[in-house]
DNA sequence: AGAACCGCCTGCTTGC
DNA sequence: TGCAAGCAGGCGGTTC
C-alpha cells in the first residue's frame, strides 16, 4: 500500500520523466472514478506529493491529483496494450501513464492549484511545537496518531508499525502518555525510517512498483510488518500480530513498551 | 468535540 | 478440486 516514501518515490520519478511534457488525452476507463475535464493539450509543469496525495500541476493553474488509496499504481510505458485493472490513462507523446488499481479506491480530481503549506510531513517542514499543542494530550493510541493524517502527513500502518518498534513503544499506548522525550524519540526515528524508505524507492511486501514497474528494495530492511512469530531483532522477544482499531498491528511484547 | 465505527472494492487465502 | 467465506485497509462519512 502506497504510503509517503512510495508516492515520494513516484512523484520524483514523474516530474523527473514527465515535467513539460504535454497531454495528449486522457481515457477512463472506470466509471466509478468519474468525470475528469479535458485536459488535452496541457503541458505538465510540476509534480509533487501533498502527503499521499500526487499533484501534477499543469500550465493553466490547475493541478490533476491523484490518491492511489491501497493498491493504486502508476506505470509509465510506451505500449498500445491495456494493462490488467488500468482504471485511466494519461496519453503523452509515444508514451501512457496508467493508474492501475485492482481494488478500485483510487480516486483522481482535477483541481485549482492552491498553494498549500504544509506543516504536518516529517519529509518537509514539521512543527513540532504545533504538534504538541494539538495532538500530544489526544487520548488515541499512539499508533492511531501516526497514522492520523492531520498529525503526520502520509505514515500508513507499514511504516506506523516500523517506527513504534524501533522507538520502543508500544502501539496501544496512549498518546497523551507518551513525554516530550519520548515524542522526539519517536519523530527521530520516524524522519529515518521514511527516508530510508525513499532510499529503497518504497516497500514491496505486495503488489507496489514504482513509476517504471520496478519493485522497490524496502521490504528488506523491514524489522517487525510482516514478521508474526520470527525473532525480534532487537532483543530476545518475538513478534506477534495484534489487531488494533480494525488494522494488523506487528510488534515485540518484549521490547515495546 | 472527539473517538469509534462503517463501507467502499476485489484478489488472495483459508476451510470444508 | 472447487467454491464460499474471510481478510486486507486509507479515508470520508456517519454514529456514539
Amino acid at each position: 500500500m502506497p504510503e509517503l516514501p512510495e508516492v515520494e518515490t513516484l512523484c520524483r520519478q514523474l516530474h523527473e520523466s514527465v515535467a513539460g511534457a504535454a497531454i495528449k488525452s486522457v481515457s477512463v476507463y472506470d466509471k466509478k472514478l468519474g468525470g475528469i475535464e479535458p485536459l488535452a493539450g496541457r503541458a505538465i509543469r510540476r509534480v509533487r506529493r501533498l502527503g499521499k496525495t500526487i499533484s501534477i500541476s499543469m500550465d493553466n493553474g490547475k493541478s490533476l491529483t491523484i490518491h492511489l488509496r491501497m493498491t493504486g499504481r502508476l506505470f509509465l510505458h510506451s505500449q498500445n496494450t491495456k494493462p490488467p485493472h488500468s482504471r485511466l490513462r494519461i496519453r503523452l507523446d509515444g508514451r501512457n501513464i496508467d493508474l492501475i488499481d485492482p481494488r478500485r479506491f483510487a480516486t483522481v480530481k482535477v483541481l485549482p492549484e492552491t498553494v498549500i503549506t504544509s506543516d504536518n510531513d516529517l519529509m518537509e517542514s514539521f512543527s513540532l511545537r504545533q504538534f504538541m499543542e494539538r495532538h500530544a494530550r489526544r487520548k488515541v493510541s499512539v499508533k492511531t496518531l501516526l497514522m492520523d493524517a492531520r498529525a503526520f502527513a502520509g505514515i500508513g500502518n507499514i511504516y506506523a508499525c516500523e517506527i513504534l518498534h524501533a522507538a520502543g513503544i508500544a502501539p496501544e499506548k496512549r498518546a497523551d502518555s507518551l513525554t516530550p522525550e519520548q515524542w522526539k524519540t519517536v519523530l527521530r526515528h520516524a524522519r529515518r525510517i521514511l527516508k530510508k524508505g525513499i532510499q529503497n524507492r518504497g516497500t514491496s511486501i505486495s503488489d507496489w512498483r514504482d513509476l517504471y514497474g520496478r519493485p522497490g528494495e524496502n521490504q528488506n530492511e523491514l524489522k517487525v510488518y510482516g514478521r508474526a512469530g520470527k525473532k525480534c531483532l532487537r532483543c530476545a522477544g518475538v513478534i506477534v500480530r495484534v489487531k488494533q482499531a480494525g488494522r494488523g498491528t506487528y510488534c515485540c511484547p518484549d521490547c515495546q513498551k
